[in-house]
DNA sequence: CGTATTTTTGAAGCGATTCAATGGACGTGG
DNA sequence: CCACGTCCATTGAATCGCTTCAAAAATACG
């Protein structure tokens, strides 16, 4: 029930779920896809509710969280232009694990579970894909969870903003700036710290000019001193043995 | 190409991969399967190898572990008897995520990505099980992830140990045996801490009672008294609104 | 302008790590 | 059997990374 049939395909094109498939399937999926539009700060949809339907984001921002019993809130990611949400609950016959909130205006596509399933059967290529979104999601949290558990925090945060930049940035003079709203509490809750822990590494990386931050707002100048940061490379030779020698002479990116 | 393909059939019935799968489905998937076999500390796959096999283990236990660049290990999690071992990569098309590792002599059968690929275009009931396994498994590292971020060592062990128990637990006089061989470090790297913490942690509850441990080994005398640390309970009054509907679930034998 | 939200900063303290050293359990071979 | 080496577990002491709480400063908004 799409207004353009032919945009709505050129847009299903792009889509990780739709790749490789023929003009039956995307007119299928076309046909099925229901439009949907939200406001920031709307719910998409709750931790904990039935899985009915699934969406894939045209535009905007949503971020995926939990909260805890105890009324922490966990950051799980954001989902920008292309990427879905509730795919893995919807295909996999769960309730959803996160609650997904716009952080930002928003429209997306929204299919029904069942008929997708139904369409699955029909175009098998749909079926292989869905695995392939699903395990793509799967390895990144396995790789935030490795994370967590090992590493120490400025570095968890300069991975998390290295992520960011990765699917948010956008050039600047200035260096790359995160393109959507970003506190220091919205950090803290993707690293498993607290936003004072955030506000005090990063002022420090400010000190050192690796990055510019408002309220906010975090523009990365130096991704290479964060990628530095966040990957283990310069422990390298120990010239100097004063622990705040942390020389700024990377190589140039 | 297995022996007795009756026994195979009613041994694959038990799957949540084959969950539902009909009398056809069931037989070719028996057909595909190849056996193996692992002494204790035998590797079945290794993270990072291309993922053309998936396996189910029908004896002993596996354990899924990262390590990092730094040399950090990482346990993921363990895989016993029913549980299947690289189905999200082989599915997905990625590369092993974790490495496989017996912790005693296991059995298990493979199949090849591709042929099971082929299986779930003529038996989609297959590729609905797939999605559903991999959800599962998903929520669970999302369950581990938020925990990791927001609770203490001491119940983030509590939790493991439960976990543990309902995956591999034996009931003894005692209470709750782990049947097979964990070391402290073990419990380390499933939790993000440190041996030595994990020792005072369990040598403090083993003075109060809850658990008994040795070398390798951990028993559970007050399953209840681990839940309650595990989950917030006991904060408050201690009045009839103790849930002891709330009991771990005794494992099967 | 006042109010609300976000960010910064300081000081105190705890939880957990780190390192070193000891103690036990187990298997092996003399 | 005991002596031995190995692996695992315990324990203590020092320390640090990070949290916690309180309060002030900066920024946005009506």
């Amino acid at each position: 029930m799409i207004d353009a049939d032919g945009g709505a395909s050129a847009l299903l094109r792009g889509l990780g779920l739709c790749k490789g498939l023929d003009e039956a399937g995307l007119a299928a999926m076309a046909a099925a896809a229901q439009p949907r539009r939200l406001a920031a700060g709307d719910f998409l949809l709750y931790q904990d509710q039935p899985a009915e339907r699934f969406y894939v984001v045209t535009r905007g921002r949503l971020r995926l969280s939990q909260v805890t019993a105890e009324g922490h809130q966990v950051i799980m990611g954001f989902v920008g232009p292309g990427g879905a949400v509730g795919i893995i609950a919807v295909l996999g016959g769960i309730d959803f694990p996160v609650s997904a909130e716009a952080v930002e205006e928003a429209e997306l596509l929204g299919w029904e579970g069942a008929a997708v399933a139904q369409l699955m059967l029909q175009h098998p290529r749909l079926a292989v894909n869905g695995m392939a979104v699903v395990a793509g999601r799967f390895r990144h949290v396995m790789d935030q969870l490795r994370e967590l558990s090992t590493e120490r925090v400025e570095r968890r945060i300069a991975r998390a903003l290295l992520r960011l930049a990765n699917q948010a940035g956008r050039r600047t003079e200035q260096g790359i700036l995160i393109d959507m709203p970003l506190s220091r509490q919205d950090l803290a809750e993707m690293t498993g710290t607290t936003l004072f822990t955030v506000s005090r590494t990063m002022k420090a990386w400010e000190g050192r000019g690796i990055v510019r931050s408002g309220r906010m707002e975090v523009c990365i100048c130096q991704p290479h001193a964060l990628a530095v940061i966040a990957e283990d490379l310069a422990t390298s030779e120990p010239t100097t043995s004063t622990p705040d020698a942390h020389d700024p002479d990377v190589p140039r990116g």
